[in-house]
DNA sequence: GTGAAAGCGCTAACAC
DNA sequence: GTGTTAGCGCTTTCAC
């Protein structure tokens, strides 16, 4: 082209103020070049590191990213899934809300749209999770080693896979060691549950620590703690899981596992835009060791 | 239509898995039924659920949401704001990393793309903001009420018109108790630089109380306390701004100012997708009164 | 009501 | 290289 051509071009282009269309590209190519991040609260702090997390591997490629919330909600969720496909997004990294409905993930799937469980596991497709079990084997065999003896959990939902998971490695570790935990009560994954179920169990039981299956449940049952005139550490040992950022904050420091929200983001994002993947049917797939971390909350 | 005929397209649609594809749609109608939120950081709380806020009221109004990142960076949200020309959304609500290419957004209202500006004050753009000035003036006016008489402030960067704003409300509220605060010093929104400011700031004044422009510095300031040997809030009160979903769980409590994130996002929203708005050009508008919550941080 | 046809803005293919 | 053309899947219009 010539140089005097290509000037006239340019000029053109700043005078007509052009951009291209990305919906005549995407329908001329049959690619939209967007994918989706389907979740059930952007506002938890663990959910939306994760869709940072999507989203910069997903900008780094060139795609755009649709962030959704599903508001704890399976209908809304489900009704996202139609949305995301009229959309004609290429992938979707789903935090499900329970089961998902599967028959429209499969007509998803059917359209060679990828679509990658994150954190849990979710039957017949691929899931990109922590190690649960193994950081809270971890987490217990730590909490052991300081010598306490008398620990109860407060487990979450059985349903979810990553309430199971943490449960079965702390009641690994107790086994490896030779005891047995002194109770173990289900809560709901929220801080009213932990502080509900923690101040139960504290009136009957004895214990000398209390190991939630998340951070929010361990701060409620600090709480719960406290106020049954308890001190912590000094009296009772607090341990959670996630390692959640306003932790770092709360007083006194609460022991917990590190699960990488943000890095599970990028691999999910990373299998979702991986061509390969197009072609070989993906398993579950392991993220950090699930590291412990701070450990202020124990005597 | 003949109900048979009818029958027969119903069961071509299933039979095919027929959806109708909006890049198409979007392409004849000139029209994306998509918005936009830009913010500099999804992981935050705050504006994690002022994204929510947004999603909420397209959703119900048939539109979809794309949540963008601009990482604090300048740069990034510049391209963003040419992705989103591209991509042809309707309208952006932005949380503006300082003041904004005013170049590409000029060119999007051109292209009669709404753009509402949240939280922070735009130059040339209708704000929707809360009543940072009132709220913080309210705030302070109770701080005095309970006898507090000498008390430094930690605001946020002047650039940032929620920083200058909610320290214009605190000096108000002294000077018309006929007081001066002890000293007024700069941080940058963040919990090191609340600890740090309030660690120097301890070492230097005798002080009563520190109120801080937000609620992560207010954190920050209560553990440097704390670390002096101080007791809150019994030798020192603290206050903050924001009154994020975690300071509910913080001991002590944290007193703060509610600034409705999710409502702000909602209305932020329903002026992007009114239709009048086409025609008229918006001002700034106030959401809340800003009212001061919780008051357990002070004795 | 029903059907046919044009065209949104782009890209891929093919001819020059 | 450069120019032309067909067509992606939908909506709108206009003719029946």
């Amino acid at each position: 082209m010539r140089p005097e051509t290509r000037a006239r071009v340019l000029k053109a282009i700043e005078e007509l103020d052009y951009t291209p269309a990305k919906s005549a590209r995407a329908l001329r190519r049959q690619r939209t070049q967007v994918i989706a991040v389907l979740l059930p609260d952007i506002s938890n702090p663990f959910f939306s590191l994760l869709a940072r997390g999507v989203e910069s591997v997903a900008f780094d490629q060139g795609f755009s990213t649709m962030i959704c919330d599903s508001n704890h909600s399976s209908e809304k969720e489900s009704r996202h899934l139609d949305i995301l496909r009229a959309e004609g997004v290429e992938g979707i990294v789903l935090v499900a809300v329970g089961q998902p409905d599967m028959r429209k993930v499969e007509r998803l799937l059917r359209r060679n749209v990828q679509v990658v469980s994150v954190d849990r596991v979710v039957e017949g497709l691929p899931t990109i999770g922590a190690d649960n079990k193994g950081g809270s084997n971890a987490l217990t065999k730590h909490v052991l080693s300081l010598g306490y003896e008398r620990i109860a959990y407060i487990t979450g939902p059985q349903e979810v896979s990553t309430a199971r998971e943490r449960l079965a490695g702390f009641l690994n570790a107790l086994e490896l060691a030779g005891r047995r935990p002194v109770t173990a009560q289900c809560g709901h994954f929220t801080y009213e549950s932990g502080y509900g179920v923690a101040a139960k169990l504290l009136k009957e039981f004895e214990v000398e620590a209390i190991m939630a299956a998340n951070d929010l449940m361990a701060l409620g049952a600090i709480n719960a703690a406290e106020e049954a005139g308890l001190r912590v550490p000094e009296d009772l040992g607090v341990a959670g899981f996630d390692h959640v950022s306003w932790a770092a904050f709360v007083r006194p420091n609460l022991t917990s596992v590190e699960v990488p929200a943000y890095r599970m983001g990028q691999v999910a994002a990373t299998q979702v835009l991986s061509a390969e993947l197009r072609e070989t049917r993906l398993k579950t797939k392991l993220i950090h060791g699930g590291t412990c971390t701070a450990c202020h909350q124990f005597r």
